[in-house]
RNA sequence: GGGCGUGUAGCUCAGCGGGAGAGCACUCGCUUCACACGCGAGGGGUCACUGGUUCAAUCCCAGUCAUGCCCACCA
């Protein structure tokens, strides 16, 4: 069974992951030593909804190459996979796969609905967790969990009825973002703001009963700019729409312009003029006498800055737009359905009194107009009426939300609230003093910075797809939070029996014929996909039973994830986690002691990679083109701590023929019989060979653990990359081929021996990083002795061997090889030529490595023949290799000139390098303050310049003139 | 406005207080019995700029310029 010559991932990758599949090698436990240490990870859940792209690609890699070395290491290993139901993104896709067949939501039963989303889910979500099989991510496949999972959504339950029990869940009235396109509130997370061009519109707001002032502008120094008779107030803005909401006008207390008119009454010049609606002109510290005209409309429902300020001065919040954002039609269902009053409330939080008012809010002519075409009828009826001053262009930041793309309204609504200003308390600590640590640390800061301004976390949705909040509303609106309507119908009964009123006696009268859903109705919104994700590194481990298993892997080891949700999901975690687990002793316990936090992979301008850009790439592709091995070792490779990965495929094509010359290494070890010696121990190995690429490989192993540990995933790949091709192919094996070629005997046996050895140990470094190839490779060497099946759960190499004698001698001969290559070159000589040389002045052991080492030097350095001498022979080029000189003859072919130039350049070059150093080493603050071995490693260095210049200069004297 | 980062070879990027590195690209040579997805040898860089600290700065500090990201924001 001869390998073939190239590799084909394609072929082999299938295979390979059922060998792995067969093999158990993934489930948690699998090739743990007794008594092992447990390391586990949890994955970060992919929308169930989503395909693999390169972020995945480079999060699960990273992840992979910690669990594979940690399983072959013999820990009892967990990477705990699943997927996130991802409310929104879900609801759209299935919504969207509805729409198709004609079919809308709404037309839907809840239950209807969420029956096409489970068979959407069961059809189509598996795509991305095959994705990730097809990348090699070891997860324990067995133990898959979904957030909506019957055993993470009772989890979910509980958190959310005993955080409402602590106070730490409420529901609130208060301003929310609200996205028109999906009819839901979101999170400020979800929110995008972006910068895009709008206009600024500036006003005349009339005062009322045409009362007049004299309006006064002054400069800088107090004198007189600008003085006129004025019956109107000039207000800005960037959203006319609003201005039917307004509730008041506001100026800076500081400001005299204005002082004239402070508590008077002014007109919002919209709609039919008998019912124009006045609003007084108040002071607050929020307006800028120096932006615009330094007063400020406040439409307390419709703006977050607006709002706070209509709260200090008790000014009503008036909301405009029903939930698809168009204006409020009196008679149309405008409300939410969560929203059973039609008042407003007032800024006490009262009941407005005035609740004709309201409906009487939006004129006619505006009623159930999209709140942009509002805006352009708004401009042009002021413009109309002759009260507009100009119009000027302006770039705004404008919110838009995260997945719908639409401008966010603010909007007033009742929502569910999470205190996270309490909860971030305990997380924020856990980073402060270093129980959980980020990797890199400075993003500790952006950790620190949004959890010390947390603002409450609104977690309701007015979605169907998600986890049903645990609240039941009595018939005067009480509400009952409990973990299932049950146990919420006792409380409910409980709570009328025990209050006096109006509900008592009808719950008495309903105590014999219970029918819950005539008494209690359950709240139809869902949570935040997010609150379910924060609870991800317990639910799935069986949280809230007391499972083995999260007796065993919490607290997890390392969470690995980008940038991008250190607050939607790490800074959640960790507040839950805190909140909800705890060790023996009753003390909280983090989801984990380490975040690494990894780049994003961005395209080659350095922007993010989205569909609607279309600078995409797709791992998929990808990894049919390189296979999948490429594609991770190009990832791990660029993976440098705090910098973000520009991809180019050119580099995979690089790693891919990494993949190619391993290949070509094991054939070449196959086709020379290696793996002959039955029991191999280092120690043992007597050719200094074979000693110096133990030593080399051992270092090799230092190197990566290290970069590993420290999670240095580019340092290793470059350690494992240079070993394997620049050290093992280019050097070890060429060196090991005389022998190899030459008589059967122990220095053959050996070499095989070794080089079985050390590519056994090769291919498990790289396994981690790449598992198909080397898992292949593997069982290609099968049998040569005794070891594991399946590499994915053999040992991680402990080599730790040091021959400093050997290394030195194989060191040398490189060295020698290298500079005669070089002359070779440089001189145009024919690499097939053989030469012979003579070396001069070589010390005894120097003799003794030539001796030693004659056979490959001849073969790999092609020599005639190498022999010794005291002087150098006539006409030959000479180069200096430590303290002796090689004499390559050449006869008639030397070019005296160039050799002679060849010569002077090298003492040009040695020369450079001592005066260098004399000019440190004649500064006498250097020889003073430097520390000493600094000062005499310089000497030591200048010394042997010297002796070499001086070796050069003699080849050079010995040319014939 | 606040925070974080980046400017090193043509390109993509490592490195980091004491002799400038890798991959790709480029040049030259090679049907060397594993590999042309290969082998060998080369060329190429005032390490953004200015100042400071130090015996010594690509590396530390300050400032400038350029550039990227995150958060907040004047209606």
């Amino acid at each position: 069974m001869t390998m073939d010559k190239n590799f084909a991932p394609a072929d082999i990758e299938q295979r390979i992951a059922n060998t792995w599949d067969e093999a158990k090698a993934f489930d948690a436990g699998a090739g743990a030593r007794d008594g092992a240490d447990s390391f586990s990870i949890v994955i970060p859940p992919p929308n169930v909804t989503g395909s693999l792209h390169m972020g995945h690609a480079l999060n699960n890699t990273l992840q992979d190459i910690l669990v594979r070395r940690k399983r072959m290491q013999g820990h009892d290993v967990l990477w705990q996979p699943g997927t996130d139901h991802a409310g929104i993104a879900t609801q759209m896709v299935v919504e969207r796969d509805l729409a198709l067949r004609q079919i809308q939501r709404r037309d839907l039963t809840r239950e209807e609905f969420l029956n096409h989303v489970w068979s959407w889910k069961n059809e189509s979500g598996g795509t991305i967790t095959n994705q990730l099989k097809r990348l090699g991510a070891s997860c324990d496949w067995s133990r898959e969990r979904f957030t909506m999972d019957e055993g993470l959504s009772k989890a979910v339950l509980k958190v959310f009825v005993q955080l409402h029990r602590e106070g730490l869940v409420y529901k609130d009235k208060r301003l929310v973002n609200w996205d028109p396109q999906f009819e839901t509130a979101i999170s400020d997370l979800e929110v995008e703001n972006i910068e895009v061009d709008g206009h600024m519109w500036h006003f005349k707001y009339p005062l009322a009963g045409g009362e007049t002032y004299e309006y006064v502008e002054k400069d800088e120094d107090g004198n007189v700019t600008l003085r006129e008779t004025r019956d109107y107030i000039s207000i800005a803005t960037t959203r006319p729409e609003t201005m039917l909401g307004d509730g008041a006008v506001a100026v800076h207390p500081s400001d005299e312009r204005y002082a004239p008119i402070l508590g008077k009454l002014c007109e919002i010049p919209v709609g039919p003029k008998e019912h124009r609606r006045l609003i007084p002109i108040i002071i607050d510290e929020y307006p800028d006498p120096d932006f615009g005209s330094g007063a400020v409309k406040i439409t307390g429902a419709h703006d977050f800055n607006d709002y706070a300020v209509a709260r200090r001065n008790h000014i009503p919040l008036y909301r405009l737009m029903d939930v698809k954002g168009a204006m409020r039609a009196d008679g149309e269902p405008y409300a939410l359905e969560a929203e059973k009053a039609k008042a407003i409330l007032d800024a006490g939080g009262e009941p407005n009194k005035n609740d004709v008012d309201m409906i009487n809010l939006v004129p006619d002519e505006y009623r159930g107009m999209d709140r942009f075409e509002a805006r352009k009828k708004v401009i042009a009826d002021i413009d109309a009426e002759g009260l507009m001053i100009e119009v000027e262009d302006k770039r705004i930041m404008q919110p838009f939300g995260d997945r719908s793309k639409v401008v966010i309204e603010p909007m007033l609504t009742d929502q569910w609230y999470v205190d996270a200003k309490t909860l971030a308390a305990p997380a924020l600590a856990s980073v402060k003093d270093g129980s959980t640590k980020f990797v890199p640390k400075n993003w500790e800061k952006t950790y620190f910075e949004w959890m010390e301004n947390i603002e409450p976390w609104c977690v309701s949705r007015q979605l169907w797809w998600g986890h049903q909040i645990p609240a039941w509303y009595g018939p005067d609106d009480h509400i009952f939070v409990a973990e299932d309507e049950e146990v919420a119908l006792d409380m409910a009964v409980q709570h009328y029996l025990s209050h006096e009123g109006p509900w008592k006696a009808w719950v008495e009268e309903k105590m014999n014929d219970f029918k819950p859903g005539e008494i209690l109705t359950r709240d139809p919104d869902v949570l935040d996909t997010w609150f379910s994700s924060a609870l991800w590194p317990f639910s799935t481990l069986g949280w809230p039973d007391e499972t083995p298993e999260l007796k065993r892997y919490y607290q997890t080891d390392v969470l690995v994830t980008g940038f991008d949700i250190i607050f939607f999901w790490v800074a959640r975690m960790m507040m839950m986690g805190l909140h909800f687990m705890e060790d023996e002793h009753g003390e909280p316990v983090e989801p984990f002691h380490t975040i690494y936090i990894h780049a994003l992979v961005r395209d080659e301008h350095g922007q993010k990679m989205s569909k609607s850009k279309g600078n995409v790439l797709d791992p998929l592709i990808l990894i049919d083109e390189f296979g999948a091995d490429a594609v991770r070792f190009t990832l791990a490779a660029m993976a440098a701590q705090g910098r973000d990965i520009k991809l180019s495929t050119q580099r995979i094509g690089g790693y891919r023929n990494f993949a190619t010359k391993l290949w070509n290494a094991v054939r070449f070890a196959q086709l020379n019989g290696a793996g002959h010696l039955v029991d191999f121990h280092p120690e043992a190995v007597k050719e200094p060979v074979n000693q110096w690429v133990l030593t080399e490989a051992s270092r090799a192993v230092a190197e990566i653990n290290e970069a590993l540990e420290g999670y240095r995933f580019n340092d290793a790949a470059a350690a494992a990359y240079k070993f394997t091709w620049n050290l093992f192919c280019d050097w070890y094996l060429e060196l090991l081929k005389p022998t190899l070629n030459g008589e059967d005997g122990p220095a053959k046996d050996e070499a095989r021996a070794t080089m079985a050895y050390v590519i056994d140990t090769i291919l498990a470094l790289l396994h981690p990083f790449m598992p198909f190839i080397t898992e292949e490779l593997w069982s290609e060497t099968e049998g040569a002795h005794g070891r594991e099946n399946v590499l994915a759960l053999s040992p991680w190499p402990t080599l730790a061997y040091e021959n400093e004698t050997a290394a030195a001698d194989l060191n040398w001969v490189i060295e020698l090889i290298s500079q005669t290559r070089s002359v070779r070159s440089e001189m145009n000589i024919p690499p097939s030529a053989k030469l012979s040389a003579v070396l001069v002045g070589a010390s005894d052991a120097t003799k003794a490595r030539l001796k030693g080492q004659s056979n490959v030097l001849q073969r790999v350095g092609r020599f005639e023949a190498i022999t010794l001498a005291v002087t150098a022979p006539e006409g030959s080029i000479q180069q200096v290799v430590g303290e002796a000189t090689l004499c390559l003859q050449l006869g008639d072919v030397i070019d005296l000139a160039a050799e002679r130039a060849r010569l002077a350049k090298e003492i040009d070059r040695l020369d450079g390098e001592i005066a260098r150093i004399d000019k440190k080493l004649g500064n006498e603050k250097f020889t003073a303050r430097a520390p000493e071995e600094v000062v005499a490693g310089e000497r030591e260095k200048r010394a042997g310049y010297e002796v070499e210049k001086s070796q050069v200069q003699e080849a050079l004297g010995r040319l014939p003139s």
